[in-house]
DNA sequence: TTATTATTTCGTTGTATGACGAAATAACAT
DNA sequence: ATGTTATTTCGTCATACAACGAAATAATAA
């Protein structure tokens, strides 16, 4: 009930829930996140910590940037179940095909470019 | 995504998906779920309210009491999906089994009885 | 009709949460 | 080692929400 209830909080923001679809397409660094939203950058790390805590998402380091991926394997049967539901009920939403294409740009752009462009704003 | 937000918005409540898990055993009015949780008739209705808004439940009318109860054909996929997730995820915990042996004792119990509980305490 | 009663709505209160900026941390680059 | 930089943590603020009691509503009973 615990780990079930930290899944349905962490899909309770639709932000949280943009980020999950957003993560279809492969892993992403922070500033990456950051520069889809137009948030703060501590915003983007709370809400991936809580989507990391329900074990929603995966991280690894690299260089300077930390990658979060959804999970080829997800631990729990809750966890598959909640990222098959979230991606066949919003997956094809105006909402995700226009955070995919936003992204798509982004992901053209150098990684270090991005993250110096959080600073100057 | 505004219907799956409500979805998740109502899920993300733990005596919410308490009271989804009790529905599956058949309908029940909101006195009887008051007496299963022991909260204000108020604060139950309010609940009901907003699984209702999110279409996880219906309800009907008959004689004195409103009886809620859970799609028997869902509305929209997402909705099937949400209330068999939660049926899979949460059916054989601990919490729900203490919810359904309590909801066992008052369902045998008149509703008149039940209702009339309410005001003393 | 009038009274009773189950439920809902409204207003209030305390707590939880999302957003931010500043400071701390971690890891690479020089 | 020192500086730079990506990310996280912390503190704050405004908003959202769960719980309650009181009053309003709806529908039966007398």
């Amino acid at each position: 009930m615990r780990d079930f209830m930290a899944i349905t909080k962490a899909l309770s923001d639709p932000n949280r829930v943009r980020i999950l679809l957003a993560l279809r397409g492969g892993e992403l660094c922070v500033c990456q996140i950051t520069e889809l939203f137009g948030f703060a950058p501590s915003t983007v790390s709370k809400h991936l910590s809580i989507l990391h805590h329900a074990h929603l998402i995966l991280s690894r380091k690299s260089k300077r940037w930390v990658y979060y991926r959804l999970p080829e394997k997800p631990v729990t049967i809750a966890v598959r179940e909640a990222l098959d539901w979230v991606h066949k009920s919003l997956a094809k939403t105006d909402a995700a095909k226009a955070d995919a294409k936003k992204l798509e740009k982004i992901l053209k752009t150098d990684l270090a470019v991005i993250c110096r462009r959080q600073k100057c704003c």
